[in-house]
DNA sequence: TCTGGGGTCCTAGGACCC
DNA sequence: TCTGGGGTCCTAGGACCC
């Protein structure tokens, strides 16, 4: 058997561990720059405030209705995740941290064991120890772990959110009642091909004729069918190195000249670097891309994205930053109002695997510089040492105007208890 | 005015090889 | 008239996830 452990509405369950005055209210939790609603308490959900929701256009809904909303806080949220996690990872040795507030464990080993009261008191841990409510879904596969876990959230008052799908007519009725877009590793195209041949929810498509899944949606498709039949076939993967890294982001402003760009682009080069020196890798080769606000289209639209081949692997913030810039400048066209920008690095190697090269070597006196520097930026804060091409002056990162404290990650906002 | 950010996997098609 | 067959590697783009 499976579980997965899910976090219920986890961003604002960690807002209100530190703020009891949320229970039972409405809370939302904005994206960064404030932008859009990425995760809502169910009093929020009830008032019909859907996933993605422009914070812009529900600025006077929030006021009227008395919903709090939050500024994303992922040190908070990271450092939340981590304990739920190492309480989770203590229930079995075989653990996949699918996400921020997801986890699978491997049940081997527990025919004798009573199950659904083994998640009982994971479940009640993981609340007392870190006041972060979960929900638990057990059956035979991981695909059918997401339905058993959907079904632990909506009925809470029946299941105490444990759910176990552990004989034939519990997995069929569970089938029966997942409608086809809910499905996971359903998404949308997939979901409005299913429908179009009358396939509404999760147990039509476990009888659809095989051939026809792995034509029409590829083994991703087939793979997902086989799982949900109960065959188990999608099992927990092992952590490891991520393969991509990027950093993109959204101006406040638009931007037209190339100028303000190289300053954004290096920036961005810069945190790339940063993050993959700290796993231990060089890239190969990077991505750059600028785009016009797609939003707009009354406005004249340009999206270029160029990759290229670096000529030896590099963790340099000052050798990446160079290059994304003469990617930059390849295309890079005057006359569009920019948007939104990134740089995303690939093709890893280790940091030790120095290949020689005949012409172009990486110059070795980098790589002392940058861990000098990473200390500096450790011990001092995020971005104390720049490159020369950055917008020394600039101090804010993003718009943040409702970030709560970094209750336990930043001694100066741990909370004061009196007694 | 204002609409997030960071990932993974798969496939088709081009370029290349003998 | 007629122009093979079997590979590999790489990349862009689509679809999906939280």
């Amino acid at each position: 058997m499976f579980a997965l452990i899910d976090c219920n509405n986890f961003y604002v369950s960690c807002e209100r561990v530190f703020n009891p005055k949320l229970k039972a209210k409405p809370v939302v939790v904005l994206s960064n720059n404030d932008g859009c609603v990425i995760a809502r308490s169910n009093e929020a959900k009830a008032l019909g405030i859907p996933m993605g929701a422009p914070a812009f256009k529900y600025e006077n809904f929030f006021e009227q209705n008395k919903v709090y909303v939050f500024s994303a806080n992922f040190p908070l949220y990271g450092d939340m995740s981590k304990r739920v996690m190492t309480i989770v990872s203590d229930h079995s040795p075989e653990i996949e941290i699918y996400s921020i507030d997801e986890a699978f464990l491997k049940l081997s080993g527990f025919e004798r064991f009573d199950i659904n009261a083994y998640a009982c008191s994971m479940r009640d841990k993981v609340l007392k120890w870190t006041g972060i409510p979960v929900s638990i879904g057990i059956a035979q596969t991981k695909a059918l772990t997401k339905i058993a876990n959907s079904i632990a959230k909506k009925f809470p008052d029946k299941t105490q959110n444990v759910y176990i799908i552990d004989s034939e007519e519990k997995k069929i009725k569970a089938l029966k009642w997942t409608k086809i877009e809910d499905v996971w590793r359903i998404g949308r195209q997939n979901a409005k091909k299913l429908n179009s041949i009358g396939v509404n929810n999760a147990y039509d498509f476990t009888l659809l004729d095989s051939n026809w899944v792995r034509k029409n949606m590829t083994v991703v498709g087939l793979r997902l069918q086989n799982d949900l039949q109960g065959l188990p076939t999608l099992d927990l993967e092992a952590l490891q190195i991520k393969k991509n890294i990027a950093t993109t982001r959204t101006f406040e402003k638009n931007y037209t000249e190339i100028s303000e760009l190289k300053e954004r682009i290096t920036t961005f080069a810069v945190s790339c670097a940063e993050k993959l020196r700290s796993q231990k890798s060089c890239c190969n080769s990077l991505t750059v891309f600028i785009t016009t606000n797609k939003h707009r289209d009354d406005l004249k639209q340009y999206s270029p994205c160029i990759t290229i081949k670096l000529p030896f692997p590099t963790n340099s913030s000052i050798e990446i930053a160079k290059f994304a810039n003469l990617a930059l400048e390849r295309i890079f066209k005057k006359d569009y109002r920019y948007k939104k920008a990134g740089v995303i690095v690939h093709d890893f190697s280790g940091e030790d695997a120095l290949q020689i090269k005949l012409f172009k070597n990486r110059d070795e006196r980098h790589l002392p510089l940058m861990q000098a520097i990473d200390k500096l930026n450790l011990t001092y804060g995020q971005q104390k040492i720049k490159l020369g091409a950055q917008d020394t002056k600039r101090t804010w990162k993003m718009k943040q105007e409702k970030l709560s404290p970094k209750y336990t990650t930043n001694l100066s906002d741990i909370i004061t208890v009196h007694c």
